[in-house]
DNA sequence: ATATAAATGCAAGTTTATTTGCGTTTAGAT
DNA sequence: ATCTAAACGCAAATAAACTTGCATTTATAT
């Protein structure tokens, strides 16, 4: 038999909130739906992708994802965001050129693979959602905090002054990978990372 | 992925090619069908977008639409190139910061319009479509080409070595505006414009 | 003006996406 | 070990997206 909800029943105000279950199958499930999606986000893009699609590579029911997740855009973007969590490894090699060179060898590297492939396409659908923005904006923030460092060490060897705005800087390096990464289909080669820091290094008058 | 057809194609050189018609009530659906596009777009963002409410909003009847333009991407994306088919704006102030200051404040204004976030949906959208992805690359190509001219009249002015690679630069000019619109929720301001045009120039020594 | 067939409208179809009801499995609590 | 209900699987229903055949309109060539 069905329990009925009472309507006139106190709110409920204990923490008995309906306890969720993370473990087991449930977790199991989670990780296989994930990795079906961003497997096919990458293989046919975000249009193309269907949940019917998910489920059959996941071996998992689809009624169980639209369950779970409600809609196409919002399971995307967890799987997304799970996937990019992982930190990004700060080059420390003892000079600015060297450690920018580094980095944006990497981010190329990764803007190259699936998974930049798939943080890009959700970091522009968010672009609509206050919600979602609001998450990749403070991730973002995040990592921004974390380059940081690159450039302490810099004016500790006294490369560059102290009073640099270096999140500017950030975004002149790393965005022309983004642009040729949307807008063309020229690779990101080695000719361009060395022009993008080469042009900003001297630029700020290093 | 379905066949692409495109109803701007030049008509090909076969003589019993059918007659495209181009004027007329053709010429008027077509207007009202991006119209509605646009406006959804804007309204609602591309995954929430209808081919239905297209129709509906347009006043036409939706098989039409199918028939025309085959799949709601392939709609979108010609509806948003058509768009933004307007030619820039080529600054030509006699000196070349002051032409790329002018153009970075237009680039500015433009990504932070309705009309620019469609853009980038759309640039975004086509990057995992073969065939879409080469409309909007020999796009971009054209665009490169249109900009070209500020820097051949910077080169006869003798403010920059005729070897430079301008695309480059183009690249590293108008990615930080990209990637900023992308990833954070800052604006699109006057002191970013100045930073990049101030630090690329004297990056390529001026 | 007339003829031709391209483009549209309309009324069906079909196929895919999403929801719902219900029985089964199982994570987490006792 | 046992109990409870959250999460799942399955089948069947509904809704939305897309297609097709045919009649009507109309852009364009003659």
């Amino acid at each position: 038999m069905k329990p009925i909800k009472n309507p006139n029943s106190k709110p409920d105000t204990n923490k008995k909130t309906p306890k969720k279950r993370l473990g087991g199958r449930s977790a199991r499930i989670r990780e296989a739906v994930f990795q079906a999606v961003l497997e096919l986000l990458n293989e046919k893009g975000y249009d193309a992708l269907s949940i019917s699609e998910v489920a059959k590579k996941a071996e998992v029911h689809e009624t169980s994802i639209y369950r779970r997740w409600e809609s196409k855009s919002n399971l995307v973007i967890q799987a997304v965001m799970e996937k990019s969590n992982q930190e990004i490894p700060i080059p420390n090699t003892g000079a600015l050129r060297m450690d920018l060179l580094e980095l944006l060898k990497y981010a190329s590297d990764y803007l190259q693979s699936a998974d930049g492939n798939s943080v890009i396409q959700m970091a522009v659908m968010t672009m609509g959602n206050e919600e979602m923005a609001l998450s990749k904006h403070s991730f973002w923030k995040e990592k921004n905090v974390h380059l940081s460092i690159i450039f302490e060490r810099a004016v500790t060897r006294g490369e560059i002054h102290a009073n640099l705005d270096w999140s500017l800087l950030i975004e002149l390096l790393l965005g022309p990978l983004y642009f040729r990464k949307i807008m063309s289909e020229k690779e990101l080669n080695e000719e361009m990372i060395t022009f993008i820091v080469d042009t900003a290094l001297h630029g700020i008058e290093i």
